[in-house]
Parts: C-alpha cells; sequence; structure tokens
DNA sequence: GCATTCAGAGCTGTATACAGTTATGTATAT
DNA sequence: ATATACATAACTGTATACAGCTCTGAATGC
C-alpha cells in the first residue's frame, strides 16, 4: 500500500500543471502543496526536480519552484519540434513497421478514434495523442518516442483549449489519411498529411 | 558562499555518469556517494531526480537509482534521434538565421575548429558540439536546442571513445560543408551533409 | 555439492527540525 | 502621498533520524 510515492507525486503535480491548476509564473508553496497531498516536502521536493529536468518548472535558488510560464514563442518551438519528431517517426514506421504492428495500429484507431461522439475534448486529445504516439512506437526509436510523450505533456493543454470538437473531427480524418499513407509504405504522403495537420 | 548546491551536486553527478566513472547498470549508494560530494543525501537526491527525468539514471522504486546501461539499441536510437533534430535545425536555420549570424557562426567554426594539433578528443568532441549547438541555437527554436544538448550529453562518452583524432579531422571537413551550404542557403545540401556525417 | 531459510546488516524512503534567506507589511521620514 | 528602512513572518535548503524494506551470507537440510 505504501506504493512508490515519489511517482505518485510526481505525476499528480504534472497533472495539476499541465492543466493549468498551478497558474503559469506563480510560485510553488512547498508547504501548501505538500499538506495538500498529503505528504512531507522531501518527496515533493524530488517531484518538483524531475519536472524542472523537464522543463516544466522553473527553478531559481533561494527562491523555489515556479510553474514555467509557455508564453507563445516557447508553445510555437514545441509544435515545431513536434512536428519534426512526428515526421521523422513516420517515415522510420513506413520502413521498419511489420504489416502486422500497421495493422493493429490501423485497428485501434479505428475502433476507438472515429466516433467522438459524448466525448470530452480532453479524451478526444488522448486519443489523438495516443495514435500519434503509436507511429512513434512503431518507428522503433525508443528514444524518440519519449521525446514525443514530453513534449505532449507541455502542449496538452494548449491542445484542450484550442481544439473544438469539429476540429477534433477533421484531426482524426487526417490521422485516417496517415494511416492509410503508412499502410501504402509512403513515407512522403505521411510525412505531407502530418505536415499539414500540425501546422494548422 | 552557500552557492546554490543542487545545481553543482546535479553537474557533478551528470559529469560521473557521462564520463562512465559510474558504471552503467551499477546501483548508486546514496550515502557512499553523498559522503564523497559532502553534502547530505536530500540534495543528491533531488539531482538523481532530475537526472532521472533526463533518462540518464534509472529509478526503481525501494532500490534506488542506477546507473542507465546505454545498449548498442539506445546509443543507436540517440544517434537517428540527433541526425533527425540536426537536419531539421539546419534547415531552418537556412530560413531564419541572418547573414551576420551565419557569419558568426563561420567565424568561430574557423577560428576555434580547424587545428585540432595538441587537442584532446574530449576538446574536439566538445568543439564539434559547440559548432553543431551554434546551428541548433540559429534554427530559433530552444527547445529543439535544449533537447539536443540532452542528447548530446548521453552519447557523448560514446563519442569520446569512438573518435579517434583522424575521425575528427575528417568530421571537421564535413562541418565545413555544412556551414558553407548554410551560407549558401542551401537546405537541401546542409541536411545531406549532416546525414552523411552522423550515420559514419 | 546444492538449494533453502533465516538472521543481520545495510540501504532506501520519508518526516521533521533548524538555520539562513527572502518576502511582507508597518512605521517613519521626506 | 510616496519612498525608505526595519522588524517580523514565511519560506526555502539541508541535515539528520528513524521506520521499513532489500539484499547478503551463513547455517541447515537434503
Amino acid at each position: 500500500m505504501a506504493g512508490p510515492r515519489v511517482d505518485d507525486i510526481y505525476e499528480q503535480v504534472k497533472a495539476m500543471a499541465v492543466s493549468f491548476r498551478l497558474r503559469p509564473g506563480d510560485r510553488l508553496n512547498e508547504v501548501a502543496l505538500s499538506k495538500e497531498l498529503g505528504v512531507s516536502r522531501t518527496p515533493l521536493r524530488e517531484a518538483l526536480n524531475r519536472l524542472v529536468a523537464e522543463r516544466m518548472f522553473d527553478f531559481r535558488p533561494g527562491q523555489g519552484f515556479f510553474c514555467r510560464p509557455l508564453d507563445a514563442q516557447s508553445v510555437y518551438d514545441l509544435f515545431e519540434l513536434r512536428q519534426i519528431i512526428e515526421v521523422a517517426a513516420a517515415r522510420s514506421a513506413c520502413e521498419k513497421a511489420s504489416d502486422e504492428e500497421l495493422g493493429s495500429l490501423s485497428n485501434e484507431l479505428y475502433e476507438t478514434g472515429i466516433d467522438i461522439t459524448g466525448l470530452t475534448v480532453e479524451e478526444a486529445v488522448s486519443r489523438d495523442e495516443a495514435f500519434h504516439l503509436g507511429i512513434a512506437k512503431l518507428s522503433g526509436n525508443a528514444e524518440l518516442l519519449e521525446t514525443l510523450r514530453r513534449i505532449n505533456e507541455r502542449i496538452r493543454y494548449i491542445r484542450w483549449i484550442s481544439m473544438s470538437l469539429d476540429r477534433v473531427q477533421r484531426s482524426k480524418e487526417e490521422d485516417q489519411r496517415v494511416m492509410q499513407a503508412l499502410i501504402d509504405r509512403d513515407a512522403d504522403a505521411a510525412a505531407a498529411a502530418l505536415g499539414r495537420h500540425i501546422v494548422k
């Protein structure tokens, strides 16, 4: 029962930051947050240090931890980097993935991804993320996958608020085009579809 | 004088891991290392948690911190990811960088980078890294730059041991070709030169 | 000789305490 | 009214203590 506390705290605080419950630029009160989470400051600070390394928090010695602002430039940079990595992942997956792997990714997309009635935007974004992470996994490059995961976490909130449901619908259609290009082993078409997709 | 301790510890432990003074797969003895560094376990663990987030250490609850193995597959993945990012950075720099910026990067390359007589391999790799980080900086994407920095840290030791001085010489020549392509604003040539460079 | 069990040491995980620094708010002077 | 200086409160940074778990190795049984 005394599960891995630091991991839990890390996930909880990250969720708070991702959902902007901790507002950008705000200084974090360690005592208050540790009481709220029901733990002491020691493991909380360990979790926060992980998030500093992930660039989700700033750390200023003598002042403490600050929720990272995420200005417009950073958001743009992250989306650009995401596109770079996803395009590369799709190209790599075109070469390396087996037919079975592509088939099962396609099934997943069509089973869980098409009918978005009754979904919250959060769930829709989460499934979209899962599809794109699936492509990254098929690239066979674990480091690339992990890098994309980190990027997604940092822009997730932006996607939540910027994505209305009709955009989700369009995004789904584009995902299908990407999937088809992968099955056709047409790396250029997949890259082009992804390029269009993310620029928006 | 009581400077930012955690930052220092972080740098020291990272340097130990990068240079493989802490051997891959080894479990870290917190007490021993904290004594060696002259600090207590609390800030040491905070630094280690940062390095866990950077995938330089593994953390297994109940067992502690482990120096990450860096098997052949991970090395390959990291080099591949590095190539992806550097190619994208060069393409972006071709579009965005000003003539002055390219000129000053070129000067830097020719002033500090060409004559490698009397340099240790470590210094040569460090200058090579600096040049490529310079390209990434000219891409204008701070997140891309930071990602490349992290990747470089993790493969630095591999480069040290795999790079003899004649390879450094060849690598310098290729850097010059990349630089010329950037000045010519020839993104494809730059990308091609970088591609060849990193595959080796 | 080999596997198993159990006791002990050692190590990790977290809470707490305290020193030192930073921020806050009030009172004073201009 | 505004700015400045100071006292106080609050918070951060680190060390230490202790509980609980994990691993090691010797002793036992087969």
